[in-house]
DNA sequence: TGGGTTATTATGGGATACCATGGGATTTGA
DNA sequence: TCAAATCCCATGGTATCCCATAATAACCCA
């Protein structure tokens, strides 16, 4: 099934609200999931949204820990604790919140990237200081491979 | 179906009562138990707090040991002893009852803290210094976990 | 192909409902 | 009988609902 591609930069108005771009809302309600579920990532100051595909992503996570344990304890409050369940209005839009404000840095703008199975929402600057350091990471690494499959086996 | 998820603050006021979240509230409905089920939690300073879901986990560890056994009784004890019914007003208030208090070093504001299946209440700053702990926790062991799969996914 | 028409989308703002909080009044229980 | 718990109502702030509008994209038919 094809999930959340692409990026888009909205605005936010005067009440923190902001338009979910219209591609990602379609392939939400294909998901069925009421709402938007969103965690704060722990890598980047990004938030990870999405609906069933992501929820049930970080239910894997958690259950492999017995219950009621301080393991499970400890991952529940990394990933449930820092979770939100955002609603989203009849006009397709949400409301960043002061969580999201404080991890993202986001303040009158915000950008979607798709990432297939979830989607993340950035302030755009930080988005493109991330992306700019990740094809440098990306270059290196392919670079890497090549010099390691000349002498080599093909990849 | 998404539990309890996300954290909120909110204040005690003179006669000791606060405020469950709304969102908490409607999944606690859903649950159906009547009143908010409420344990000390062995591994740290908060209170474990649920339906129908987080006593049968409850039941479930107390029935891995033979009943009759002393091993059993300690455990029920333990369990079982330590919990309180509290009830909740039509206001959607619970009142901090001087156990909780104890136990959890609240004054004058509580931290709720969504785990899914149940939802931890803690004192703010305590809650802060638990978190940043979980999160460096939850890291490392999400890692291993990523390693250990054959295919690791996206995060 | 092109020009006009209709849909869709992002954004703005007013009105309303909900929620956290405070406090008085009433009941319960020791 | 007194204190504590419970019920009930009031209120300010916030989030949600609903409608309006401009810009853009899709469409249709000649």
């Amino acid at each position: 099934m094809a999930g959340f591609v692409s990026h888009f930069t909205n605005r936010l108005d005067a009440k923190g609200r902001v338009s979910i771009p219209a591609p990602f809302r379609s392939v939400l309600v294909r998901d069925g999931f009421e709402g938007l579920y969103c965690i704060a990532s722990p890598h980047c100051a990004a938030v990870d949204a999405g609906g069933n595909d992501l929820l049930a992503e970080i239910n894997k996570r958690s259950e492999a820990f017995a219950k009621l344990s301080p393991d499970h304890d400890a991952l529940a409050i990394a990933l449930f604790g820092a979770s939100e369940n955002l609603r989203i209005d009849g006009d397709g839009r949400m409301t960043i919140s002061d969580t999201i404000r404080d991890h993202t840095g986001i303040t009158d703008q915000v950008t979607f990237v798709g990432m297939n199975y979830k989607f993340q929402i950035w302030e755009p600057e930080k988005f493109r200081e991330f992306r700019a350091e990740a094809q440098r990471r990306a270059l290196a690494m392919l670079s890497e491979q090549r010099s390691a499959s000349s002498q080599g086996e093909p990849v």
